[in-house]
DNA sequence: GTTTAGATTGAGACTAAATCTCATAGAGGA
DNA sequence: TCCTCTATGAGATTTAGTCTCAATCTAAAC
């Protein structure tokens, strides 16, 4: 079984909560998603792979997932929230192309060490963080 | 005349707009609010100031003001949009409360040579940046 | 195997933010 | 003055996301 199912079996128990054929198809298909997804896409894939999970489904075990720590929420500049599963990925950041759109990851320790410092200045518990640098891609300059 | 009102004009001049009474009244809105202010709140405070401009109006306006650069956008992990000005601020970052929602502004000279750093590694031209670090603040932890 | 309390779901109503439409009004140049 | 283009407001529309509630499922207790 992949580690992921593991993981949020685990948290789902924490909770009390099961895990059902619908929260576990939508994990599969947030898995299969390299890259930035959003919650209206795995509603439409699972609907055209004959799995039909409600919309409600979809956005309730989505929150189960970012509580969970397996994904996290990221803000792209657009109207919604985007989604990015962290688990088997370091944590990284994002560049964004304000022209074509394209999402460029990169991390850097210093910067979160510096991050850390901030935090502590401001007696602040970090739980996450996001850097969006907005700008033109090498492409669209 | 102050100076963001100018700048605003000379910002309508380049797209052939004028500064017409509903956009003035919208930036004297959006000036006089210290921290951050969503698009709703401009148009309820002049309504309540008898000053009625449409919600498409304030919309409109405010994009026009992120276009100029004196406004910026901010996302602060609420469903909606946040502003800022940008004009008269030096540009800063926020820690964001998941609890209680105190908003805590920072800004970190490093932090900034860092990104600069890594925009140039991937040839990315940056026009701006939002980092957001979310957690518990002192009185929450 | 029954019972039972609580978890879970789907359908669709609902909400809220933001955008769009379009008729009317205004501004400025020729 | 005329003409073109800009600007606005009212309200319809769109879209993301949440909520409601009846029906169903689950799992532990008996």
């Amino acid at each position: 079984m992949r580690k992921e199912i593991e993981i949020f079996e685990r948290y789902l128990k924490t909770k009390n909560l099961n895990l059902t054929k619908e929260r576990k198809l939508i994990l599969d298909q947030v898995f299969s998603i390299d890259g930035h997804l959003e919650a209206d896409e795995i509603f439409l894939r699972l609907k055209k792979d004959k799995k039909d999970v409600s919309r409600a489904t979809v956005y309730r075990t989505l929150g189960l997932l970012v509580d969970s720590g397996l994904v996290r929420k990221v803000y792209l500049g657009e109207d919604h929230i985007h989604y990015e599963h962290t688990f088997g990925h370091t944590h990284h950041d994002h560049l964004v192309c304000i022209k074509c759109g394209k999402v460029i990851e990169f991390s850097d320790k210093k910067i979160e060490r510096l991050q850390a410092k901030i935090c502590q200045k401001s007696r602040f518990q970090e739980i996450s963080h996001t850097v969006q640098i907005f700008g033109y891609c090498k492409d669209c300059r």
